[in-house]
DNA sequence: CGCAGGTAGTTGACAAAGTCAACTACCTGC
DNA sequence: GCAGGTAGTTGACTTTGTCAACTACCTGCG
């Protein structure tokens, strides 16, 4: 915890320095970082109202009263009149929109100008870690979205899984099983018939599942996870809906899993999808004793 | 780019919001953001000079020296008289020191609360993310260590490798080299024979590297790999390192590695650390045709 | 030595940024 | 039709930050 703490700290210590960089004149324009905003989110929302500005970015009610005669004043936007006679929707006029394109090129420009020295890899990276900042320290709305299997993704999951088990005590076997399960998955892969999907969260992997063929009109479900800072989302539902409905569409008759009867919010989703426990076993794979569990769903078109 | 350009922006917009939220009077303090930004300064450096201060957080010598009379009417600091007469080297008094300490762990109640919803792999996630993206848009200076491997590191090598080679257009069949190779060195690990390497920077694998026993008295490094972001640190050459120093206290006669000819910057590496061209071939395993290289190094003790 | 040109720090005068409370005009619901 | 609210504005104000001029000192060179 102390840790985490002082990495924000002083990630916040670095980062007020690189933004408070741009500081009084926000890149040379004429206009303040706080005006700035302002005329971003003008830009960007339909005809808001000066309240909703105001509450979107923290400011005092009376200074975007200022500032929006302001940029009245340069003619850059119109007010008009709401349904609600009180109100005075906000609109860009065209100056205006010259105006904002030209300070969204500048930062676009200036923003680009100091990740110009990373490469296509390095920029990925970027991208996910600043949306994993965003989705864990912004708490809920990051949205969230299920795509199939991409290279390296694997091997991923199995690090995942690895990581996410190790406090139950499985350790080196179960860490040898993930390098297995998806190591065999890519090995002999048939598509149309098995499949991985990724839920992705900000860029960074939230959960995952896969679909492998077991024989006999039985597709099985594996390795499915959900990462703990993306949990309570509905995440592991929908992986497993989509798991459930490609068997269905791939022909299957039924499906399996194999689960432990201590994961139980795994179980919870299982459950929900309509899996019911077939078999009951305690078995030594993983070092310790744990009782496994054998989930099956009947596919019945 | 155009992705990384618009995550940054999005991520400086979402920042400034929520460090701006803090806002006026710093935590309800009676200092403002600068002046706490200034406490913390002094109270993290060994008597500075106001104009090292001010050249570090970027602020008007005016500006600052207001400040400091404030903070010394306040009998927070005490100015002395430097080598150079000019200077006046800022130290906290004991009531200085105080007010630091309140300020600081209230900082940290702050900090703590907004990350008090995380699990355990929440925050390593975070501190990780932080770390990535101070060493990604930071640029130079973060520090970096090597460490041998843990749980997940080995999969988390086999996706780096992967993703990192497929532009060379190396595919599944490479992909599941990667995974057969990690997950025979998990089930296989002879310790104090073998061994893997994860260098560390910010949080983030940086790169990594594993020796493994290909018998008679041979050592092989094999999977070596430096995160483009990581790269021009001496990561590469300090990972190698570790491992001949490791074998030739092993035992190993002789060091074997196996690399590609399209590789220039690791082939660079394994040159400097002494190991020379013994076989080259051109093989087909990846796919495409590529020509694969077979380097050796003596390890006379 | 002495002086030009520099740096550490301070100060006065000022501008910009932000805050607060009071106000008008309107809306909603009882 | 009126109490209690919200959207927006305005005047008066404080805080924050900037600029340029200043003192006191240092460094290096002829």
């Amino acid at each position: 915890m102390d840790e985490a703490v002082a990495a924000l700290r002083a990630f916040t210590r670095f980062y007020t320095r690189s933004v408070g960089a741009l500081g009084a004149h926000y890149l040379d324009s004429d206009l303040s970082l706080t005006e700035a905003r302002l005329l971003y989110e003008i830009a960007n929302a339909e005809a808001p109202l000066a309240a909703a500005l105001q509450a979107e970015l923290g400011l005092d009610a009376g200074y975007v009263s200022r500032i929006l005669r302001r940029f009245q004043a340069l003619g850059w936007i119109a007010r008009g009149r709401g349904e609600d006679r009180r109100s005075r929707p906000i609109s860009l006029t065209e100056a205006g929109r010259a105006a904002f394109a030209a300070l969204d090129a500048r930062t676009k420009a200036d923003v680009a100008g100091r990740i110009a020295a990373l490469g296509p890899a390095d920029r990925e990276t970027l991208v996910a870690a600043l949306g994993a900042v965003t989705g864990l320290i912004g708490g809920g709305a990051a949205p969230w979205h299920i795509r199939t299997f991409r290279t390296g993704d694997l091997f991923t999951i199995a690090a995942r899984q690895s990581i996410l088990y190790e406090p139950y005590g499985w350790t080196r076997p179960m860490e040898i099983l993930q390098g297995e399960v998806t190591t065999a998955f890519l090995r002999d892969f048939k598509p149309g018939r098995e499949q991985c999907w990724v839920a992705e969260r900000a860029g960074l992997m939230a959960g995952a599942v896969m679909l492998v063929d077991a024989g006999g009109d039985v597709g099985q479900l594996r390795l499915l996870h959900v990462e703990p800072w993306a949990r309570g989302l509905g995440i592991g539902g929908a992986l497993v809906g989509e798991c459930v409905q490609f068997a269905r569409e791939a022909g299957y008759a039924r499906m399996r899993l194999w689960t432990h009867t201590i994961l139980t919010s795994a179980r919870r989703i299982y459950e929900a999808e309509g899996f019911t426990i077939v078999e009951t076993a305690v078995h030594h794979e993983f070092g310790e004793p744990v009782q496994g569990e054998t989930w099956e769903l009947e596919l019945t078109p």
